[in-house]
RNA sequence: GCGCCUGUAGCUCAACUGGACAGAGCGGCGGACUUCUAAUCCGUAGGUUGCAGGUUCGAGUCCUGCCAGGCGUGCCA
């Protein structure tokens, strides 16, 4: 991999400087290697002389220099890799490759295959995702969608660079929201059935309450107009409820998510772990009784105040059930929990750390933050509200654009960014969407090969003979190729940044340089040697284009 | 009040965590299909990176103070 030997080699030439005296010994800081944005700056460019210069107290162009020197003698010792070393500007110093290098690094390319980009340093340690976990009492809104992407790709990036990952899905599936939700769709039955009945203040007001309620009607008809409105209630509740999961489970298979595990909340307090881990708290002095309530002493790791488990009525709160999930989790033996929450949780996060550091599991838990979607229809704010009718579901949403167009319109966002998402903006885009620019050079490629082979061309089958690769030669072929390689750290650092957002980028830039490549040179010609080299390199490009897309979760069709 | 996030082209967003002349898409304007897919390509216009200071070789990025927006700040979930 061609970054990581020009890192060896940079330190290399400097330690070499430092024998010899030239240079004063340091540590070797992280520096940047990088593709300049310009050309004149070399194919990769670094920043080692200029932070040197900080420590070494030295002009940073003699670093640079006297680095470069180095460089040249190592090169020149029979080292293929760079042509030409050059010093820039404030003391930057630019690495211009040799041909040759490029094309064996192409080799590379084709060699790995669907392994091109993957690493290996997580080591097959487990990392548990959770994310989406939307309340079972109404349908996905965009924001949900936004974060199911944007989970699922960082699971796929996180499984590239080495780990074991798994999706879970914590399903809160308890508690006073699902009775409220129960109470709603028995209003909703119970106007069908001609009697009188008001969606309580608190309940559920959306329409889609109306349509699970009509549902249930025609699949049970009139027999729980004359229950007992206990027996009512939690039937009608129940038959909702799973209504609901089915519901938010084909809305993420439609988005192409699966889980691995749905953790329900109900299962949980059955097992008695909720009153077991406040029990254990108040055992080990973490948790004690004050005003009637139990309150766990989070402030001592870290939270600002200290928080209720149990309110003086008796009932458990939505923090002790979490903390007895996510102790479920850690006790599951993961190295690592990533949540992925949205952005209005986070005054959660450090209370929950803190009980985890509590328990004895500090830095276990790292919460990801997803800002909100802020849906608009025309330049107009739409509500997401559950509760009042007004509310644009993730899933027609999904059916409007479809699967690829949502996901790639959320990955191109950064998580952190809130993301103002306008409806009509979005249905007009859908057909302009730049996924279908990535999409097409993948496509194109595609064709030109099944062209090739109605030529009789050969597409399949080997690496090229040197002499043919040597016919990659205009810029155009160069910097396709240069571009090609950029993948292997942008998964590594996609992955470490938990930055999907940084594929779609990249993939937009690649498609754009085999665009233009194939705009400027035919690749099937009457020159053998060359049509196999440009095959051989449209290959290359769509092997990249492939791992990205799957990556992203996003098809790479054959045709368009 | 306090805490977190955000403010970059007309719009939606990037900018490899401090690097070289801040980049894409859409929209605008002008061009390119007899040749492997025009869902493409080429050219052009568009910016005091919210404002004011500071740190240094170098700031959209870091520090301070303002301004604006979103979210949070429950014995709610």
């Amino acid at each position: 991999m061609i970054a990581k030997e020009l890192r060896s080699l940079l330190g290399d030439a400097y330690r070499l400087a430092v024998s010899e005296g030239l240079l004063p010994p340091v540590e070797l800081p992280e520096f940047v290697l990088e593709r300049p944005r310009q050309k004149a700056h070399g194919h990769w460019a670094t920043n080692l002389a200029l932070l040197l210069a900080g420590s070494l107290k030295e002009n940073p162009r003699r670093i640079a220099e006297a680095i470069a020197a180095k460089l040249e003698g190592i090169e020149r010792r029979g080292n293929p890799t760079i042509e030409r070393v050059e010093v820039a500007g404030p003391g930057f110093i630019n690495l211009f490759l040799k041909k040759e290098r490029i094309l064996s690094e192409l080799t590379r390319v084709a060699g790995e295959g669907d392994d091109y980009g993957k690493w290996s340093f997580g080591e097959g340690k487990s990392i548990l995702v959770e994310f989406v976990s939307a309340n079972p009492v109404g349908p996905l809104h965009v924001g949900h969608g936004r974060w199911a992407a944007y989970g699922d790709a960082l699971c796929n990036l996180l499984e590239a660079v080495g780990y074991r990952v798994e999706r879970e899905f914590y399903l809160n599936d308890h508690g006073t929201q699902m009775e409220n939700f129960a109470a709603s769709v028995e209003a909703r039955y119970l106007q069908l059935g001609g009697l009188e009945a008001e969606v309580p203040e608190d309940g559920y007001h959306g329409s889609y309450v109306k349509d699970i309620a009509q549902q249930i009607w025609e699949e049970e008809g009139d027999r729980w107009l004359e229950a007992s409105p206990e027996e009512r209630r939690r039937h009608l509740g129940e038959l909702a409820y799973h209504k609901m999961l089915e519901e938010i489970r084909t809305t993420l298979e439609e988005l192409g998510v699966r889980f691995d595990r749905w953790f329900s909340e109900r299962e949980m307090h059955r097992r008695g772990e909720v009153e077991k881990v406040i029990s254990q708290l108040l055992q080990g002095g973490l948790a004690y009784e004050r005003d009637g309530a139990i309150w766990m002493a989070t402030s001592r790791f870290g939270d600002e105040k200290d928080r209720v488990l149990v309110r003086s009525n008796g009932q458990p709160t939505y923090f002790a059930a979490d903390i007895a999930y996510h102790l479920d989790k850690a006790r599951r033996g993961y190295w690592r929990l990533i949540n992925i929450w949205g952005a209005d949780h986070h005054g959660y996060v450090r209370r929950l750390q803190a009980a985890m550091e509590a328990q004895g599991y500090p830095g276990k838990l790292e919460v990801i933050l997803g800002q909100l979607v802020n849906l608009k229809r025309g330049g107009e704010p739409v509500r997401m509200s559950k509760r009042t009718g007004e509310m644009v579901t993730f899933r027609e949403l999904l059916k409007e654009v479809g699967k690829d167009v949502a996901r790639y319109i959320f990955l191109t966002r950064s998580q952190d960014s809130p993301l103002e998402f306008d409806i009509e903006l979005a249905k007009a885009e859908s057909m302009e969407n730049p996924v279908y620019y990535v999409q097409y050079a993948h496509a194109r490629i595609c064709s030109i090969m099944r062209y090739a082979e109605e030529k009789g061309v050969r597409t399949v089958g080997g690496i090229p003979a040197p002499q043919v690769l040597e016919r990659l030669v205009a810029e155009e072929e160069i910097d396709l190729a240069l571009k090609l390689f950029e993948f292997e750290e942008l998964v590594r650092d996609a992955a470490l940044e938990r930055a999907p957002h940084r594929l779609t980028r990249y993939l937009e830039d690649l498609s754009a340089l085999y665009h233009l490549f194939y705009q400027r040179h035919r690749v099937i010609s009457d020159d053998p040697e060359l049509t196999e080299a440009r095959i051989f390199l449209s290959l290359c490009t769509r092997q990249v284009l492939a791992n990205g897309l799957r990556l992203l979760g996003v098809s790479a069709p054959e045709r368009m």
